[in-house]
DNA sequence: CTGAAAGCGCTTACAG
DNA sequence: CTGAAAGCGCTTACAG
């Protein structure tokens, strides 16, 4: 055992003796007062002989070289907990308790409250995160940064942390197998979970995720045990295929890039089901990539074959757009000499210059679904490990009908 | 002043010997050791009778519910720097300085680098931002949620911050004229940067950031006494003006919504400029909105007067695109009967189906500069105060030449 | 180069 | 309901 001498309270005997004043209403909790608070705050900081932390709050409160209080008397959030306390009379506990959920009494909180209010107090949230039980933070980890349909559930499910009062941290993810530093990094920040956005990554990143002690949760993508939500694609698939099937196509073309994503090959497996019940053969066409050029190049490539086919399932919208661009050049009618349908449901798909028929995922609803199992932790439950698929619906425009 | 007993002293003793014991090789600094030294620093976290800390500690580590040690050996981010202090039978504080930009002998070095693998350790970046020189979080405020511009700024902005090691606390601001509620929580969290995105964000927001202690940036705005950098507009608009007026056209309009953001008005005093030098009025092409249909309805309108344009300048891609369908719908051919030029060369401008005209945007450069004036307040410089404009290129493809 | 101590701004049992 | 104390996981002068 060792005794340490411990010389604060001298400040805590002063602390106490105003927090007496106040109350008993020698001194009232006015802005003026405030500043006599600060000042006796600053006398029990540093005591002549000037002490040792004296020097190092002047350094940190240089660090950014402005000054305590703005000109136009709001304050930056460098105002405490503890200077709201001194100037409303209570303790630090009670401010805590104030900003949090414990009890406090309504004059207590009254008090409390206006000199929040005259400060222009607010709790840092990175103190709280340090000892609180969570950080209000979600990861969201970006894989497929040049999709426009991962654009559209970006914004959207940041809407939605906005609304649930969370914060996002938005982590570009540019290695299909491996986390960069600049991931790893920010998944030093504590997030309360992790949100895989896309369906590009490999398993093992998926893996190495697992590792952490963080919630891991994935959006447009199936397997490696993690809990999400997700487009049934499959299903999306079949209904593509059936839709085409039943308006008279015979000649049915699949267009994608080869590369196995797991929507791909489950929207291309819906449809190969949708076709082979209706003893129709899939024609392939294979794409550089799965944007817009890719799309016309396949689309091309098949309109000049010596029998083109007479539909076009295309794995997106892009492509889909690519595709139609495609028969335009080939003067073909859309829809009467080619049906050409594509998936996702992009704004452009509905703008009148196109009148792309698409299968749309239920994207509010994967969201909504998404934001419920990430709350859910927040009530303590033990992340999900299930993927919920969401049915798509069929849109169907002018490009197929 | 008062004394107080303090009675975690014994953990120290513990901790010293242990040190001495690692260094005279006495124990190796080895997985099984570590195991070991946890197993001390937990007998120094709860001596018999089971002391308070005991009970907190736990319901700590339970409120994620998770063990401490993953089930394949990674460690869960839980494993603190005293931890590895331990096992590297060093201080803390040679732990930090490790990992810091502190002195450190090589040996040192060694030892902590080998336990902190062993372990898995990662400071834990939430406990740095609160004692160090700052979070390393800038706050992207997103104002215009729906340009699919700012899409793309977007995305180039958080690659470049990935690049710089910092992470983006990315947060949409729904309202225009007031900042939300969820706003004023994410900027709780001391973000060293505060960005606003786009430009329709008001004035009265922008005194509100201004009065955070915090530095503020606006990125495709100028106003507001605020640093950043944004396009030429004015530039812009001048650049598509005399580009119309010199491929001989003579009735030439400027669609826009006719909210007067900023970007709006500098680009259509640009071009006005342009038009009159050379004689020429300003057709006037509104807009219900800056998107295709606005496009699509304002053009249509212009098309249907008695004396329509041969020349339409957008405000933005997304317009001009739907100008351009309004023109397929009047039969007229672009660019003989009417030229139609855009702004922001987003990246349908460039697919074959258009082959938009456009004003490009230096967004690389723009990118590159805010960049330089975010990294530069991590240099301890004030933040500045003065918006660098870029100069637009003009993109000629096929509906203006 | 290194360790002990103090501190960052909060929260949370604990004991009134 | 309230305050004093301990603690969250780090960093950083300070004094060797």
């Amino acid at each position: 055992m060792v005794r340490r001498i411990i010389n604060e309270a001298c400040g805590e005997r002063e602390r106490a003796e105003r927090r007496a004043a106040i109350r008993s209403g020698r001194i009232g909790a006015s802005l003026t007062t405030g500043l006599h608070a600060r000042a006796i705050t600053a006398s029990r900081r540093s005591p002549e002989p000037p002490c040792p932390c004296a020097r190092s709050r002047s350094r940190i409160g240089d660090r950014r070289m402005r000054p305590e209080r703005g000109k136009d008397g709001t304050m930056g959030s460098r105002v405490t907990a503890q200077q709201v306390a001194d100037l409303a009379g209570v303790s630090r506990s009670a401010v805590s308790r104030c900003f949090g959920d414990g009890q406090v009494s309504e004059e207590t909180r009254r008090r409390i409250m206006a000199a929040s209010q005259t400060l222009g107090y607010r709790p840092n949230a990175i103190a709280r995160s340090l000892t609180g039980q969570n950080t209000g933070l979600i990861a969201l980890l970006l894989a497929e940064i040049d999709n426009p349909y991962i654009d559209l559930v970006l914004k959207k499910l940041l809407l939605a942390i906005a609304e649930a009062d969370k914060r996002a941290l938005v982590i570009p993810e540019t290695r299909q197998h491996d986390l960069t530093g600049s991931t790893m990094h920010a998944l030093d920040y504590q997030a309360d979970a992790i949100v895989v956005l896309g369906g590009t990554v490999s398993d093992h990143v998926v893996e190495q995720l697992r590792g952490l002690d963080t919630p891991v949760f994935q959006f447009g993508r199936q397997g490696g045990g993690l809990g999400g939500v997700a487009c049934d694609n499959e299903m999306g698939g079949r209904m593509g295929g059936r839709f085409l099937v039943q308006s008279g196509r015979r000649r049915i073309a699949y267009i994608t890039k080869a590369a196995a994503t797991d929507a791909n090959r489950r929207r291309r497996a819906g449809f190969a089901a949708a076709l082979e019940a209706a003893g129709l053969p899939v024609l392939e066409g294979v794409a550089q990539d799965n944007g817009f050029e890719g799309g016309y190049q396949a689309a091309t490539r098949l309109f000049s074959a010596p029998e083109p086919p007479d539909a076009l399932f295309c794995f997106n919208d892009i492509m889909a757009l690519g595709a139609l661009q495609a028969a335009a050049t080939f003067r073909l009618r859309v829809p009467e000499d080619v049906a050409i349908l594509g998936f996702d449901d992009i704004p452009m798909a509905g703008w009148p210059a196109f009148g792309l028929s698409t299968v749309r995922p239920n994207l509010d609803l994967q969201i909504g679904k998404l934001m419920a199992m990430l709350l859910e932790i927040y009530e303590g439950a033990p992340a999900r490990r299930t993927v919920d698929l969401v049915q798509p619906d069929l849109v169907v425009r002018r490009t197929a009908a």
